[in-house]
DNA sequence: AACCTGACTTCGG
DNA sequence: TCCGAAGCCAGGT
């Protein structure tokens, strides 16, 4: 269980896709929360075991700092299945999460 | 209480 | 498509 709705949604993201921080904030009831979910993701992570990797920015990229856990973000989606283009953009009409699209 | 900060997003040029 | 500016939320100082 968690108080946080925020924490809630990461925690429904499927296996081999992504959503954005806006998406997160939306779905948890903030409309303009995207800052609200990068402050989520580092508190809450050290209480919560959180898919914290399947976050990216809106235009499919990571934003992670190079050397700081850029790398290590990519390698943990490319494990699920996630690929990443040119630029090391994922497309994301093909990875985002669509809540409710199925099971 | 004011100000700053962070893995952001949107808009205009 | 890229860049800069403004807007957002909550916690920490």
């Amino acid at each position: 269980m968690s108080s946080n709705p925020i924490v809630e949604v990461i925690l429904r993201i499927p296996r081999g896709k992504v959503a954005t921080y806006g998406q997160v904030a939306r779905l948890a009831g903030y409309a303009n929360g995207a800052r609200l979910v990068v402050w989520t993701l580092s508190t809450q992570r050290k209480r919560h075991d959180l898919p914290w990797y399947r976050i990216v920015n809106v235009r499919g990229g990571i934003s992670l700092p190079r050397g700081d856990g850029y790398e290590l973000q990519k390698a943990m989606l490319t494990a699920e299945g996630v690929a990443f283009g040119a630029g090391d953009r994922i497309d994301l009409s093909r990875f985002q999460w669509q809540p409710g699209e199925e099971a």
